[in-house]
RNA sequence: GACCCUAUCGUCUAGUCUGGUCUAGGACACAAGAUUUUCACUCUUGUAACCCGGGUUCAAAUCCCGGUGGGGUCGCCA
């Protein structure tokens, strides 16, 4: 087997634009990234856009823009160039077509006129019949100069070693003669995939197990074209709850999704390179930067993972705790509600900080902290009971807080102060349980069953609002 | 259907190569408790798995064989 010509060691990533960057692609490239990053090597971008009907130019920003977003970073590819480009597949027609020429010359490769009713007939004859649907070859020797060009597979075994799957072997012979193009200037994957990865001097191709079977065939592509065979690990898939491989169809699968939800690219990192990885300690919480001295990827594992969203929540949960509240309070702009603008900033701060341990993603923050920002708020009057009290009683903690909360000057309205004086208010209200007072206290400034307590609220909402509230509450209480 | 890959708690997994230390460890989720005015956070505890059947062996989650389950691929998509 022939190798390639430097011993670096370079991988690539090679989405096709024709949709949003897919969470599983960003596992990829995370995985190509890092395997690259340890090994001193080179991660290379390439987009496959050789579907000229599908691809859409549109969705390469997008893509770009998602894996910086998440951290990664690439030695070459089609916004900053390098030593092998183009790095699109669109840009290299006349580099496909001199190899389809040579192929075609040395009769490895042949055009098929072959209707694609024809096909369809005897694909559908071959599978009822409980056969591998097959090309049988119809015109392989009919020197056609014209149509699909189909690459010459003869029956033989392929047995090559995948890093993580170990050997495999395909029998050939199950295979019909493959399409590499649709003429000369239309160049198809199987093809473009391994004259790319040969004149971009790949030396690992990492990708989704999807591509196993489709391995062998591209192996014998390169010993037709003389080129060698780089060294293959096939990732496990991501599945969705009910095991079936992770597609368009089901829910979220764009990582931009996930971005929008309010999920961290650290979170992202940290859950997806678990998914199908991890050290063998039972360190689980890695930064990019410690997953690029540890990870490997012999100790990728062989099956598919299905794809947790309580498991992200948790990690997210864990990575928003770690933020300054100023940090997170600039990533949770975008779901507070454009009065927050008008709010000063400090006031701001306080309100994310108030929220900060219940957070799971950044969107939660909207519903979390709507109360802040209403004028009225409306809520089932009976939610201001706590345990067994009456109207009466919910009217009497009300208005003693009312009373002493008055006293309290402007400039000493904050949760240190008020504490100081709501909780002996509360103690001697009733001696066992602080909630008599502090409970209806909460709700009617909150009008929520759960929220951060009541002198932190009584802060944020200032003076005016928080005694406006209260009163609210207590003629809530009578008049309806 | 054919071929290929794969199989430990509900989920992500450690352990499998080099059989005994595994009455199978960790994490998420779930449940209970502690703390707390509530929720969250934090802490403690608990429930929960070696797919099945043979074999090899003094001994098997670990080795072998056969089933079964799951997934992927079989395109003029990638």
């Amino acid at each position: 087997m022939k190798k390639n010509k430097s011993e670096k060691i370079r991988v690539r990533f090679a989405p096709s634009p024709t949709g949003a960057l897919h969470i599983g692609g960003a596992r990829s490239a995370l995985f190509n990234y890092l395997f690259a990053k340890q090994n001193n090597g080179e991660f290379i971008l390439r987009i496959e856009d050789t579907d000229r009907e599908r691809s859409e130019l549109k969705w390469v920003p997008e893509i770009i823009d998602e894996l910086k977003w998440l951290g990664i970073e690439w030695n070459e590819g089609p916004d900053i160039g390098g030593p092998f480009g183009p790095y699109k597949q669109s840009q290299k027609t006349d580099v496909y077509k001199k190899y389809l020429e040579i192929l075609l010359l040395e009769k490895k490769a042949y055009y098929c006129n072959c209707s694609a009713e024809e096909l369809e007939a005897k694909r559908q004859d071959q599978q009822s019949r409980g056969l591998a649907p097959k090309y049988d070859g119809k015109c392989r020797d009919k020197n056609h100069t014209e149509g699909v060009i189909r690459f010459i597979i003869h029956a033989q075994k392929i047995k090559f070693h995948d890093l993580i799957r170990k050997d495999v072997e395909f029998d050939m012979g199950l295979l019909g003669d493959v399409v590499i193009a649709k003429n000369l200037e239309q160049a198809l994957y199987h093809f473009v995939v391994v004259v790319d990865d040969f004149e971009m001097q790949i030396s690992h191709v990492i990708r989704a197990e999807e591509h196993l079977s489709n391995t062998p065939r591209q192996i014998l592509l390169q010993e037709a074209l003389g080129f060698y065979t780089p060294i293959y690990a096939h990732l496990p898939l991501m599945l969705n709850a009910d095991r079936s491989k992770m597609a368009k169809r089901s829910g979220d699968v764009a990582l931009s999704d996930y971005h929008m939800k309010g999920y961290l690219p650290e979170a992202i990192v940290n859950f997806i390179v678990l998914l199908g990885w991890n050290p063998g300690t039972e360190k689980e919480i890695f930064s990019l930067a410690e997953l690029v001295k540890e990870f490997s990827l012999e100790k990728v594992q062989k099956s598919g993972a299905v794809f947790n969203t309580q498991r992200l929540d948790f990690i997210n949960g864990l990575y928003i705790r770690e933020k300054s509240v100023e940090a997170l309070t600039k990533l949770c702009l975008p779901y507070l509600p454009e009065a927050a603008g008008e709010w000063p900033e400090k006031t701001v701060h306080k309100i994310i900080a108030s929220c900060q341990s219940r957070l799971k993603k950044l969107s939660d923050i909207t519903d979390m902290t709507e109360f802040f920002f209403a004028e009225k708020l409306s809520f089932d009057k009976k939610m201001l009971a706590w345990k067994e009290m009456g109207d009466l009683d919910i009217r009497e903690a009300l208005l003693l807080c009312d009373t002493s909360l008055k006293e309290l000057g402007a400039s000493k309205w904050n949760a240190e102060e008020l504490e100081k004086i709501l909780v002996p208010l509360a103690e001697k209200f009733n001696t066992k349980n602080k909630g008599y007072l502090l409970w209806p206290l909460r709700v009617a400034l909150s009008g929520r069953e759960a929220s951060a307590g009541p002198f932190e609220l009584a802060d944020i909402l200032g003076k005016e609002k928080t005694l406006q509230r209260i009163q609210d509450a207590i003629h809530y209480g009578k008049t309806k």
